[in-house]
DNA sequence: ATAGAAATGAACAAAGTGTTCGCTATCAAA
DNA sequence: TTTGATAGCGAACACTTTGTTCATTTCTAT
């Protein structure tokens, strides 16, 4: 790809990240991010349709790469390694995020947060669906049930984190977390 | 109070929400707000400041009257007198929302849903605070953490079960719930 | 019946949208 | 190095939306 196309995609794609860390993503105007990216209009229209369409393929960027990267894990490693290794799907998951991977900690804690962690729910939804489809079977409760209850309460769970400064280690999170997820496998 | 102003107040929400159905929060116009309520633009304005202002005040209808009603089901009982009656605030709060309560599923499925889920979840978690308070302090995960699992992952299934058509009876969906959160109690 | 409150419509400036057009700068390949 | 193609630029465009003002009409509470 032209070196050009990609300096301007980034140009635009940092200048809206930083746009939304200020403000909401409803008051962003596509003239503030042309303005703060420095490109021309035609040039920001040439890349992307409307502003909508940026938030799509800003969140198929982030939450594409960072699932990715997890299921590469889980096909190394196995979805948990039981007791011994401290490994898990979502330990990997928490220190990705905790190295602020992508910028995406600035994404999930601005004040659109919810757009993108919907992205990140739908996104991880389908990790979870692949991974986790034959460990539970679980008596009467349904298993489309508990893989909406696993990925629902991670993603409410990094809000929290956040939203609490992080002040937890993604692997004490972790321990949290299957100890509330755990029971039901 | 005024009459007028009732009836506009409840024209434009009218409105607001029957266009919420149809497209998502960020592309209606507080033109086509007034047009569909009927109203003049000068009294939109004397109402509201802003379209948020106005979601702000819907929210605030919503989920203000829904939690105080599950507040006070836990001190009055023998509000549903006969055989079902709801053994717990969730059952209370899915059968209040499976009547369709002031169309808050409307607001729970339209597109922008992430913004009402939001808001239903900052509600709730008061709720879930001051009823679950006693009763989680009893192990090594924190106390907010297992508050805003609770309250994330049942607002988590609400979403699930409207996306999937609400299949299930309340009642069914309490044990579910109940199922993934009790042993944590 | 009437004073005060509420609704109305027209008009306004300001800002934003998405598109076109002609021009320039840059790139990749021959 | 030349060259054809591609990307970016900026001005201008017709258009929509916003939030406000103001004079006027209608309703309501008492």
């Amino acid at each position: 790809m032209d070196r050009r196309q990609q300096k301007t995609r980034a140009a635009i794609f940092s200048a809206f990240t930083d746009l939304l860390s200020r403000k909401s993503y409803s008051h962003i105007t596509v003239q503030e991010i042309i303005d703060a990216a420095d490109v021309g209009r035609t040039t920001f229209y040439a890349h992307f349709e409307t502003k909508d369409d940026l938030l799509r393929a800003l969140c198929e960027k982030l939450f594409g790469h960072i699932i990715s990267s997890a299921a590469d894990c889980t096909h190394t490693h196995g979805l948990y390694s039981d007791g011994a290794a401290p490994e898990s799907v979502f330990c990997h998951l928490l220190q990705h995020l905790q190295e602020n991977d992508r910028n995406i900690i600035a994404l999930l804690s601005c004040e659109s947060s919810e757009l993108f962690l919907r992205c990140f729910k739908d996104s991880l939804n389908g990790l979870i669906q692949t991974q986790f489809a034959d460990r539970c079977r679980n008596r009467d409760i349904p298993q489309d049930f508990l893989i909406n209850h696993i990925s629902g309460s991670f993603v409410e769970m990094v809000l929290w984190w956040i939203r609490g400064h992080r002040k937890q280690s993604p692997e004490a999170l972790d321990r949290y977390f299957r100890a509330v997820i755990e029971p039901l496998l």
